[in-house]
DNA sequence: GTGGTCTAGACCACC
DNA sequence: GTGGTCTAGACCACG
């Protein structure tokens, strides 16, 4: 497929599966309707051990991402995209709160947390803006 | 003392003692030289069980932040400040990386996440500065 | 397994875990990629406590010997054996150090030492090579 | 008094005031008969709890080696020194086993260990006689 | 099945 | 009083 997993990562490998089917969902790299791959052949893409994307995948079930065909396999719900962005984005949101607030609490003043965030931005993409 | 444990926080208490007591170091709460709370005495006022404490005590020794003194308690190491200082800032830093990167990975623009870091540090500190 | 701890040693026994699978790897009888023996099953043949073997293999993880593979056990680091060699040495030339400053300390001469040592080598193994 | 302490030894500071004396004894260095310095007096001299002199004083007359004398303090024992020879040489000899028993395990052959001990031989005393 | 964490309670040596 | 170690037993997430 299209997304890398770290196994030595701290968040555990279905979870990274998950987060990942949803940020593909979230920016229409799958549309809602397409089939995803089997648990099988991702698992053999992605080097992990089956179970472990059989329980990705029961999770975005769950979630109300995937919905099964039967006897064929798993979709992409048809309202997903929406949810999935809006997901992602309160992730996102929860996940920066946690860290500002660690920082925050370590005497880290506002303005040295942006030069933070600044040079974190643009070293993951060339320009600034 | 003066930080507080969240048990249902994900991350492990032990870890999140080391955390605090670096932090506390980092901005010379407590300064080298001086003495911590007992392990004893930190297990009663958070409420954990005191071999959790020792755990974060032992952590924190091989980390070279504490020292023991033989039947007496456990002393802040002589250089500890700097090491603690640039540890926060490196922690601090990592976990920022990974949230963008995550963040960047769901097609979240720059943009968009400088006004979400934006919106979270005012509603961390009532101004901006 | 291949080692044998003795709990009325004065070293504790966590150490004495420690110390024996850094022997093995050192020598060999553990290759780097090879999985160890887990936690309950260590425990259980050495007649001691998990938490106690979980206590060496962490320190291990930490001495940067082991790695956790998720959910599936603990393995031999790719670098450990050099690492290991190193370790080994300088732990037995450290206590080495210790008891001859110890000796030199006591008026013992150095012809009186060598006689020493010479006897324990050879009582320690039948002949002297 | 002219021996030091090391609190970070690993040795407890009690046992290591005992063995001193002790080796003392044995070289002569304190003669039977003469007195030894008040625990106060020698509990300010290494920087030491005055209690853990006294342990160590404690231990030395259930040892044979101190006898106190009424209203006056301790003094070394008429037989003492023979015995702290002895005691000392045991000592000396149980550690070197010590040490070359793990020496053994970790698979390192005699010559090495041979080669190693006089290394440290002549780097404790300039010449290698 | 695996390791990781936490609790509870005990004993020890040291100061 | 202090920290260090060990045991016992429980619960969790992961594969």
């Amino acid at each position: 497929m299209f997304f890398a997993i770290d196994p030595a990562n701290g968040i555990a490998v279905y979870e990274q599966i998950v987060r990942q089917v949803k940020f593909a969902v979230a920016r229409e790299a799958i549309k809602s309707g397409e089939m995803i791959p089997s648990v099988r052949e991702l698992a053999r893409e992605l080097a992990v051990n089956p179970n472990t994307v059989a329980r990705a995948y029961r999770q975005l079930q769950t979630d109300g991402v995937l919905a099964t065909v039967r006897g064929t396999g798993l979709e992409v719900a048809p309202a997903a995209r929406e949810q999935c962005r809006r997901e992602t984005i309160d992730l996102i949101r929860a996940r920066l709160r946690q860290v500002l607030a660690e920082a925050q609490q370590s005497q880290l003043a506002s303005p040295d947390l942006r030069r933070l965030v600044e040079e974190e931005l643009q070293q993951i993409n060339g320009e600034g803006t």
